[in-house]
DNA sequence: TTTCGTTGTAATAATTGACATTACAGGATG
DNA sequence: CATCCTGTAATGTCAATTATTACAACGAAA
């Protein structure tokens, strides 16, 4: 099972928008053709972005920008921004047999270690921000 | 998205034989009754178990034994023993402008990050043994 | 104000993976 | 050899992802 590309997809959408705009207008078919998926799909991650306040999307006009400073932008707010995730990364099975003394407990044993895990790599996704990404890029 | 409940299937399922070998028949049926699923996955879960080397499980006479201390069972190695997460943990879009910088960059730009994020959790995942587990459940 | 390019979003389909379930051949043991 | 089991293939269902078409609403410019 793997995290869904959304999330790769909304990074590098934000990092086309960063490079583009000013010298292009950044439409969702623009940004499409640089990531090579249905432009549809692009604007559905616009609007999640717009929520989590990263970029603006102008309705009439056409094309996107960044809304807020590449260096408040790290890999998790994008990361939980387009919700690749729903809560727990680790899926339990549901109904273990409470008559059972391990079926009982195993919730209760494993939930803590779980999420953990899951903050662990939550909190590596923090550690870097868009800028930094931004600044690696060869120039436009 | 979510990793496959094979990995707490496969948690439940060792501390299961632990806990009851020896005092009942560990067959697959038993555990599945405990775990509250299909025999089948049981037995596929045991496959793969058995290839790490954590179980021994016999044709015939039916039953399944633990085949190795638990201290030297971590989280990690069952994780990896049923294949939750084949390879990476993110998935990348496959196929992007190769004619776009950004596009061609941002494999690179993130492949490394992406990498530590996934092996924070991997190595949160090795603090815990099945003997801490084991250790916390409640006598039979 | 009409036109034109874009966004926002619904509907639909294809694909994929998980999990359940049935079925049965082939061990092991009394 | 009769009886439990395991090992595994085949099939079905369900949910999530992504692609794609279609179109109403919107904004700017002619």
């Amino acid at each position: 099972m793997k995290i869904t590309s959304r999330f790769t997809v909304a990074v590098h959408t934000l990092l086309a928008i960063h490079t583009f705009e000013g010298s292009d207008k950044t439409t969702s078919e623009f940004l499409a053709a640089s990531v090579n998926v249905n432009p549809v799909v692009i604007r559905r991650i616009l609007q999640s972005l717009k929520a989590a306040g990263m970029v603006e999307v102008r309705a009439g006009s056409g094309g996107a920008h960044i809304a807020k400073p590449l260096e408040d932008i790290t890999l998790y707010d994008v990361y939980r921004a387009v919700d690749c995730v729903e809560g727990e990364l680790f899926h339990f099975h549901e109904h273990p047999n409470p008559d059972c003394p391990v079926g009982r407990n195993v919730h209760a044993l494993l939930d803590g270690r779980l999420a953990a895990a899951q903050t662990a790599m939550e909190n590596e996704l923090r550690r870097t921000t868009l800028k930094d990404l931004a600044d690696e890029l060869p120039a436009a």
